[in-house]
DNA sequence: ACGACTGGGTGATTCCCGTTTAGTGTCGGT
DNA sequence: ACCGACACTAAACGGGAATCACCCAGTCGT
């Protein structure tokens, strides 16, 4: 899956004070060619080259590549925060908060399966994780985000088993599973995504809730 | 994680007709730093210095990096679906065998964790789609196996929602994602993994299954 | 006995990666 | 006029996978 990069045409050099904007610049041809490419495929140089820039430029702005994947990756989080906060605000029953979250969740995770797979699916092979620590504490803000419900129903003791923490770990790690198998094989030929989403839903909140 | 290396004392020259030998210490060096150090960590470099022998040596028993731990991933999962197909041996009711087996595969996937990871939980960007196919034809195999039960379950009418194959993916899913998280994120102070894992096999059959 | 063949094995090299070093050219302020 | 800060670069390094042109020791046919 390689993509047709544009004719490099040298891009010219900032005035003065404006080196922060080629910053932004870098981050947009970057984060192009991640959701394109992913990981691996997002190099240095191909991002350098698309920028018009040298590549030894992206370390006036960043420390290395790792930097630039996850800075933005950690804007793609903060909209899942930001999603998941505004859940948190909306007046309903705390078992539709729980649903509503873990639908948002998985549709992030199909809408930028690169960024998921560095944040969520990569261990130290791809990202050492003492770098990754910033997104995984954005991570784990959603997490926390998405367990305040799940406590409300534990504090109803309309927890079937276990302790609310552990049922908001089991719920998140079946929404996990399900989007991550979905990204990572897409090639096995699956049934509906959105039908699987909605057993996986019913069945994991039917199976750890009462009524 | 960097593991002590045997000192790599050149190993003998092998007499004439067998070379075939040179291919088992490989898979075994192979095997050993693979399990220590996990895709990247297993040079070939490092595997040839196991060996005793030079880098290049390699390429006259595997195409390449990525086959030899294909292989030794090969073998692993042919042992999980030995696994299944005993189980599916068993004399036991089917729910009890898909609890069974579900439990055999999460076990599996924790004793293995380098392995899982690069069959389960790799995209293109450890190893491309096809050259991963074949592990991926037996990790089908084991699906069917695990299916078997399910759509036995299915046939009695037990299934809350959805067809025998949705039932199957959502409940593979579920398995896949607490395992993949627990190994991919081990610094994230989990709950225990046991409990978890009854939490999730109660929680979805519960939730998928009727009496 | 001996030359040719062949299978096991290697050192040097290529290419690409991320990253570093040592700069170059230009602009604004004094 | 010139100096320093700034935007930027060319060249190189080290370390990965993979390839190339070889070499060397047995073995086989004659």
């Amino acid at each position: 899956m390689t993509v047709v990069l544009k004719k490099p045409h040298k891009s010219a050099r900032k005035p003065k004070g404006d080196g922060h904007l080629r910053r932004g610049e870098i981050l947009a041809a970057a984060e192009t060619i991640f959701i394109a490419e992913g990981y691996s495929g997002a190099t240095i140089r191909k991002i350098a080259d698309a920028v018009g820039v040298s590549s030894t430029a992206l370390y006036m702005h960043f420390r290395d590549k790792d930097q630039i994947l996850l800075e933005i990756s950690n804007d793609a989080i903060e909209r899942l925060l930001e999603l998941n906060t505004e859940i948190a605000a909306q007046p309903i029953d705390p078992v539709s908060r729980v649903r509503v979250m873990m639908e948002a969740y998985m549709k992030f995770a199909l809408d930028n399966p690169n960024t998921y797979q560095l944040v969520f699916c990569s261990s130290g092979d791809l990202v050492s994780q003492d770098k990754i620590t910033d997104v995984l504490a954005l991570g784990d803000r959603c997490f926390e985000k998405f367990s305040e419900p799940v406590h409300q129903i534990a504090a109803q003791g309309r927890l079937r088993a276990g302790s609310a923490v552990q049922a908001a770990e089991v719920l998140w790690s079946g929404c996990h599973g399900l989007v991550s198998l979905l990204i990572t094989k897409p090639s096995r030929n699956w049934s509906d995504a959105d039908q699987l989403m909605k057993i996986m839903l019913d069945g994991l909140l039917y199976g750890l809730v009462t009524d």
